[in-house]
DNA sequence: AACTTGTTTTACTAGTTGTAGAATAAGCTC
DNA sequence: GAGCTTATTCTACAACTAGTAAAACAAGTT
């Protein structure tokens, strides 16, 4: 039986990747369904799909440790995600700087903070 | 005619747009054609079609100026852009500021030095 | 009125994502 | 070790996105 509740293309991806970046290590294939299901139940075999086109992107490892059961991991957490991205982003740029500036203009107060702090050290 | 090569999905758009963010004002279709077009033919109604994609995002809008012929032109800059899909992504972040800490880390000295310009002032 | 040319509609293909049943494999129980 | 249980992989399909462009339409031009 399915719940066939519309997503945004990508939002279940997303939605199973946050689970691992929110979990301190692996999670068995069971977990990531409890975990993700409290925004909707989830046949465990669409988690195990999901989790196998995430580490075809290579977002997600597997480890099998106890024979039969695997444990997946996200390969970088959030915010080396969110950083290597916005890297590749700027990598992209001929100006780099410009982009800098319209960036600055939009951080609060507190990130433009803790960023100068992080790049005075 | 076609030539069919196989491009990546998101390709077509992001050469189109690049176009625009590469012109000072707006361009025409046949101007965005031409300029596309250095990386093998386009059939001009797929660039108006890929145009009308873009306008439909948001990310350019259309200005009839001489009677018949329209003009394109990108909403935001390059820079702009990239900015705002930078902050959009530190939105979404619990722990900002460790995704800074990793962002620094993939930074170019040069780009250190011009952001932390930019912030000091 | 016919011709030219710029724009919109329609269409088709391939690929991605959401979603999950069916099939298979690997342990476990008696 | 034959069968039961359970974890994983295969297969499938619908919806949507994106590449691509022919066909249809509209607005000047001659």
């Amino acid at each position: 039986m399915n719940s066939k509740q519309k997503r945004q293309p990508g939002e279940l991806e997303s939605l199973v990747l946050g689970c691992l970046w929110d979990a301190e290590g692996a999670l068995s294939s069971q977990e990531v369904q409890a975990q993700c299901s409290k925004q909707g139940e989830l046949a465990l075999t669409t988690v195990l799909t999901v989790l196998s086109r995430l580490e075809d992107k290579g977002l997600v490892t597997r480890e099998s440790e106890s024979g039969r059961t695997l444990s997946f991991r996200a390969v970088e957490s959030r915010e080396e995600h969110t950083a290597r991205v916005m890297l590749s982003m700027l990598d992209e740029e001929t100006n780099p700087t410009l982009a800098f500036s319209h960036f600055a203009k939009g951080l609060t107060k507190a990130q433009k903070t803790a960023l100068k702090k992080i790049l005075g050290e």
